[in-house]
DNA sequence: TACATAACCTAGTATTTTAGTCAAGTATTT
DNA sequence: AAATACTTGACTAAAATACTAGGTTATGTA
């Protein structure tokens, strides 16, 4: 699998908006603050998000992103399908030319430990993970820490 | 997660020789021929895989390497780690100070994950892939390929 | 209308990781 | 002694990652 920052960040930014979406949208320059992440990477990942159809943007003043689907729509799967592309474990993308133009000796191994991680991703959504404790916890952390910022 | 070609060779290398132990022992060279791996690059893998108990070498002419554990004893979780030293997906390696020194939003999340993946490989022996009709295809087919070669 | 705000776009680049190679060993069997 | 086979460590080309810089365009508000 492919799990690198641009997934986690994906993930992490579409939760954040989840999470303040009361407002109507959330803009970049917040999260970035809130999540520690450079503003200008957050562009390119939500350029990815809206080509994908999981966010809306809004333009001009006030403006920022919101999400295209219910929180209960978007899964896992999707947001760190629409920013890495992939999250296959084989090194034929599932192609079966692992070894000449044959399949390798390992070759459905890792398909099976694809699927294993698909369903766990597919499974999970965006409303699940606000439900929790610890998410909710850090988040309510992270606004206290951006007031204080602003103060 | 991190699962690159190192894995991947190991994984099958491994298998290879629980394939082919009848003799004895394996050696890389074989091995090389037969799964298309370098020849020097195995001996990086196995150089590993012995630190962690997984292989014996048998020096000197005939020799090679051999399983030092049972094939039902041996996880692909352990073959991976050894050689990966880890299948983590979190940024923090699991340490919690992935926002400054707290956890990140999605801290929970990436270890949840984790135990998924974990789970899968820990389950899965090197003797449950012998038993399973498509590797005995594949290491038929790669056995008639090596003997034409030598021929 | 001007201006501030925030999304949008295109390049470029430093760093890290990957996937190896190369060379010079050491150990063991025949 | 010679052949075979494993061992070790340093090195490297290429690819991917994780950014940064510097602009353009759209839109709401004064």
């Amino acid at each position: 699998m492919k799990m690198t920052t641009k997934g986690r960040y994906a993930v992490t930014a579409m939760l954040d908006i989840a999470l303040h979406d009361s407002k109507g949208s959330v803009n970049l320059a917040d999260i970035a603050k809130r999540q520690d992440i450079s503003l200008t990477y957050l562009e390119q990942l939500f350029s990815k998000l809206k080509r994908h159809k999981l966010v809306e943007s809004v333009r001009g003043p006030g403006g920022g992103y919101r999400l295209a689907l219910a929180a209960d729509a978007i899964t896992i799967a999707k947001i760190i399908y629409s920013v890495d592309e992939s999250i296959d474990v084989t090194r034929c993308k599932g192609k079966q030319n692992c070894q000449g133009n044959l399949r390798c000796l390992t070759h459905d191994l890792w398909m099976e430990l694809n699927m294993n991680i698909s369903r766990f991703l597919n499974g999970l959504t965006l409303s699940d993970l606000i439900k929790r404790n610890n998410v909710k916890h850090v988040s309510e952390r992270q606004d206290v820490a951006l007031l204080q910022l602003q103060s």
